[in-house]
DNA sequence: CTGAAAGCGCTTACAG
DNA sequence: CTGAAAGCGCTTACAG
């Protein structure tokens, strides 16, 4: 019972001590004032367990992640955190790592705690996963997961502007045959990129699928993996498009090791725009997807969400739209020899 | 009033409820089947705020870190919240951007929500921030602050030990001529890396200080930055010792759009091992410390102390050892022309 | 502008 | 093995 030692203390009944704490502005200056140096005084620290069960709010957020480890996510999270933060909102941080069922296992813990909002910025949402918060009437967003963007808020990635820019600067340099390098095909935001590039692709009048089209993993390896088969096509691609950077990076280190001079001899974009990727020599040109942008529209939406206590009742839709970004790994197609 | 709504459909006290809710084993099995059944039914979740209430505990612990964009991080908060998901607590996580302000705001938001300990994981930890904490008794454990180790729980890295096996390993190369690349030195880890450098080369009988340090930034650019002056030195040391990976990382990209070769003519070593020093060309050689094991550590202790209820009567520290990975940036030194 | 009192949703001795 | 009841530390109509 501390605040009522406060209140002893101070000469005043808890519910003053509460107002003071609360900056309420009907408290009488010179009251709030003593409570106010009392409080500094004994030290005070309010209990927010029991304010969080009398006002049946927690004043925290739940951030979920797939996987910290993946370059992707610090940029999100600290975003995200800061602005919690200045909203003093406190944030609860889980990973999934890429678990559906350790998903669900992170939603309910997040129920329990009563949060006021989840962010789900994970690859992949089980929709399964989410059903015990939405009874709850707890506000969500998630990141790029389409398929549910009418049950529930989303941000989401405009892939195709991204894509067609990359595409249009490899065009604009000559290259004709160029190479997409994907990854997972049962991951949704995978085949959106790739769609992406497909459609830019044919816009340009490039040919795409089939020898086009190289399978991949998201990592270094499957980049690497990529550059071992475009080194045995007869006339060589000239610019491979990578579904993300950590596979671009892979494809210029392997390029590089076997001999190859980026981008005189074969241009390499990627996607993300990892921090990372201006380590590489040449620094890695890319299509720039702002996770500052990401945190930002997902905390807004919470905050929003929130204040209109429209429980997923309308989803709304915000979209980030990526940006090329050249740097050094792109340049202009190589001569080629005549096709015989 | 939910689990009031629980027992009467179960037929039950709230009680009996709460004590199925906690794995009670005086229930009868019976029983809390029922009760059981009707909490699926429900779709009923405990509310934690009156549980922390209640108990006093709220399961729940602090993780402060400096900065989580830096690629030091990830790695430990991920294995931090790993540890704590295995044991049922969530983590509040906050970061300071090396502010010892918003260290102090981080740690007195922490004690308000009832934290039962916090894991202070910044480069340096202010005291003053920490006072709150402490008074309340909740358990703290910082990183690396020997200066307060008398005081506080600590994990404490033994630069010593990384340090020594650095420059065996290039003493045995045959080089003679190391220069060390500091950071600021107001920054206490920086001043025992270079100290643990300085002690190492000693023991060898290699010159240390003068114009065998370089100040650097503990950046890329750094690095950058102290390869231009070794470029400048007449008979050119042939290796370079880096307080962080970053700067390590800085000097081999610059050393290597100088024309350089690495190691043939120049050998560099890092130190933290961080997953992006695999992607350099060639991969660097790194004093690895493991970021697992500082957060298994931490966590451990502050296990440790909620246990004995010994809020920071006895300070206990604990020692993680970085060791020598010896990977492509170091080889044998240059043969150099015989001094005038 | 201030206070008395109820109540948020749990848990836990205590009694049976 | 189970229940009645107190109480964790706040906040907030309500009354004055």
């Amino acid at each position: 019972m501390d605040i009522l030692q406060v209140s002893k203390r101070a000469g005043v009944s808890t519910a003053t001590v509460s107002r003071v704490l609360n900056g309420s502005p009907k408290v009488r200056k010179q009251t709030s004032e003593r409570v106010r140096r009392v409080i500094a005084e004994m030290n005070y620290v309010p209990n927010t367990s029991a304010r969080n069960l009398r006002i049946g709010r927690s004043e925290m957020f739940g951030l979920i992640v797939s996987d910290i480890k993946n370059p992707f996510f610090p940029d999100l999270i600290d975003q995200f955190e800061s602005l919690a933060t200045a909203h003093d909102i406190d944030v609860v941080f889980t990973h999934t790592n890429y678990d559906s069922q350790r998903l669900a296992n992170c939603v309910r813990r997040l129920v329990e705690r009563n949060v006021d909002g989840i962010a789900v910025m994970t690859s992949e949402a089980d929709e399964a996963a989410l059903q015990i918060a939405r009874q709850r009437g707890i506000p969500i967003v998630l990141l790029n997961q389409p398929a549910l963007s009418s049950k529930y808020s989303n941000v989401l990635v405009d892939y195709m502007r991204g894509y067609r820019e990359a595409v249009e600067h490899l065009v604009n340099l000559g290259h004709r045959d160029i190479v997409f390098l994907s990854g997972p095909e049962e991951l949704s935001s995978v085949r959106r990129r790739r769609t992406a590039f497909e459609a830019a692709a044919r816009k340009f009048g490039i040919p795409t699928g089939g020898k086009h089209l190289i399978p991949g993993d998201l990592r270094v390896e499957g980049g690497r993996a990529a550059v071992e088969i475009v080194l045995r096509r007869k006339p060589r691609p000239t610019a491979m498009i990578a579904a993300n950077d950590l596979m671009a990076i892979g494809a210029l280190l392997a390029a590089t090791t076997a001999g190859l001079n980026i981008p005189r001899d074969i241009s390499i974009v990627g996607f993300d725009d990892l921090p990372l990727v201006t380590l590489t020599h040449p620094q890695l040109t890319t299509i720039h997807l702002s996770r500052q942008e990401i945190a930002a529209k997902a905390f807004a939406q919470l905050v929003h969400l929130i204040q209109k206590k429209d429980p997923g009742g309308s989803s709304t839709n915000h979209k980030v739209y990526p940006r090329l970004l050249v740097r050094e790994s792109t340049g202009p197609a190589p001569a080629r020899p005549p096709r015989k």
